[in-house]
Formats: structure tokens, C-alpha cells, sequence
DNA sequence: TCTAAATAGTACCATTTAGGTACGCTTTAG
DNA sequence: CTAAAGCGTACCTAAATGGTACTATTTAGA
């Protein structure tokens, strides 16, 4: 089915909503419970993912009373591969693209070089897409992303 | 990591050896067994994923003495969307935007609507790329492939 | 200085799913 | 009639996923 798992897909929606209460009002610092509740997620899984992503340095993250996430960039500036990739570790859609020498069929393997090639094309499109983009529900307009793809 | 199954990745491989077959002789029916030597895989899951390529009728399949499998069309009209879609089911990055009311955050989600468009971006990327494609292990040129997105 | 609110870190458990295996049935060329 | 080959089903193991719990640390404010 070609999926992320629910992790990274909890993660695009709380980016989300930090990014929502971004363009609101400034200096705007959710607690995690804050921010489980607007997504009405559970508060430990979205501890877990927040961590994740403070670690990737896409939020900004504040200890103690009144403390919380934050976006470190502006939603116009994070993308979706950011996220995916701070949540899985490098795209790639087989192992032997993502990670060289896990794959014993590696040497005798002529489709490697040409999934690496559709890797790029995918992290490309996700990288065509932002979190702004992300909260803007009713499409307004197309743009055409090119993508380079061998054939 | 963004990744397909490994059945799925042993699918491509069985695929283009298929498509190999098929560009350097006529009426090249190959057994499951062969097609599993030539990939160097097991026998066990090399069936089991033929099967569902027949299923999907990316391959035809003869029975008896001397059966096998060969390529229901020709490679440049096989494309690895049409594989990952028989050996995955509909292309979905998430679980809403595959099936629909699968997912109890549905009526307040904001994101649904733009990993649906995510999807037919990459849906277009992998539709992009033929069987023929795989087999060219050096690129010899670079096609643009219009991926529409919304923003 | 103490307390409460918050994140950070770690470890653990349960469920699902992927991947592999086995076995018996069916078809068909010779 | 037989052997080679695909077809179908069921089962089993192992690993990844996702959820939970507990403890430590930080910090604003009374």
C-alpha cells in the first residue's frame, strides 16, 4: 500500500496545528497536552513524535512551567520530506535504496540504481509540498512541479 | 523509511527478468523455478508473488507440463505503479487517504484532502516509470515528468 | 526556596503484519 | 497414466509498530 506509518502521519497533523496557531498569533509556544487535545490525539504519542521532531530541529522545544513546541521555521519553509524524514529516517521506498550493503542480492541487482532514481523523484514531490501548503484545505491553485525521473 | 514490502521489491526484480526474457527471445515462457534462479530468490515466494501478478493480470500464466509465466504486455506498457498497486492494493500514503472511514480523526482532519493529492503526485511519479525503464541500468536521458501539485 | 507544570529519557509490552513454509489439488504434455 | 508445473489454503515465526509507564530534569511563580 506504499504508506508511512501512522507515526509520521500524527506528525504532518500536529505540525500542522502548530503551524495553524503559528499564523494566529505570535510567540505562540503549545504544551504537548495542548496540542493532543487539538488533534485530538493521545498526549504520550504525541510526547513521543514531538521529541522526534525537536530532535530534527523542526520544532523548537521549551522546558518547564508554561513551556511547550514551537515551529522552528515558518510553515512556508518546512516541507513534508523534512518531516517524513525526521520521522523515518532517509527516504527510500526499498532497503537497498535507502541503506547501501543490507541486500544480498545486491551485486547481481539491475533495478537498485533505477529505485534510486524513483527515490529521488518521490523525495522531490514531497518536498514540493510545505506545511503552509498542508493548511490550506480548499485547493486554490495548481502549480506544476518537474520531476526528474529516468526512462 | 517510506518503503514498499520486500514481496513487492522481489516483484520488480522477478518483473524485469520477465521483461528481459521477453525483449531477447519470443514466446518466452518461463517457469516459476526459473524465474527464481534467474532472480535468486526462494521458489516459495517467487510463486506466491507471480500469483498475485497474475491475478492482476500483469502476467499470464500456463499450467501443466512445461507452464510458466510470461508478460501480458509489452514492457514499455508495464509501469512500476501497476506492480506496486497489484502487490499492495490502492496507492496510499495513509490509511484515509487510501480507504476512506478508516480513520476516527476523519471529520476534523484537516491534512486528508492534501495526502490524497500527495499520493497522485507520487502515484504519477511511479506511473511514470515502465518495465523498459528498469532495465536500463545506465541512464541514457532524462525526462520532465508535469507533477501537479496543489499550494 | 518550594512546588507544580512541563519536557526528556528510558524501558517495556502487546499487537499486527510481513515473510516464509508446507501440503494437497488441478491441469496438461508426452 | 504420469510427471511437471501452477493454484489455493493454511500456518508459523519474527520483527516492527505503536502505545504505556515510570523517572529525571528543568523552570516560572508563589
Amino acid at each position: 500500500m506504499l504508506r508511512v506509518s501512522k507515526l509520521t502521519d500524527y506528525a504532518t497533523v500536529v505540525m500542522t496545528v502548530l503551524a495553524a496557531a503559528d499564523s494566529s498569533q505570535s510567540d505562540s509556544v503549545l504544551s504537548a497536552q495542548d496540542l493532543a487535545a487539538r488533534a485530538r490525539l493521545e498526549l504520550p504519542t504525541v510526547s513521543k513524535l514531538l521529541k522526534q521532531l525537536a530532535h530534527a530541529q523542526l520544532v523548537e522545544s521549551f522546558r518547564g512551567v508554561n513551556g511547550g513546541y514551537r515551529l522552528a521555521r515558518t510553515p512556508e519553509r518546512i516541507s513534508i520530506a523534512e518531516i517524513v524524514t525526521a520521522m523515518e529516517g532517509p527516504i527510500g521506498m526499498t532497503e537497498c535504496s535507502a541503506h547501501a550493503g543490507m541486500c544480498d542480492h545486491e551485486p547481481h541487482c539491475g533495478v537498485r540504481v533505477n529505485w534510486q532514481r524513483i527515490n529521488q523523484a518521490i523525495a522531490a514531490a514531497l518536498a514540493g509540498v510545505s506545511l503552509a501548503d498542508m493548511l490550506k484545505t480548499p485547493p486554490r491553485r495548481n502549480v506544476t512541479i518537474p520531476l526528474r525521473v529516468a526512462s
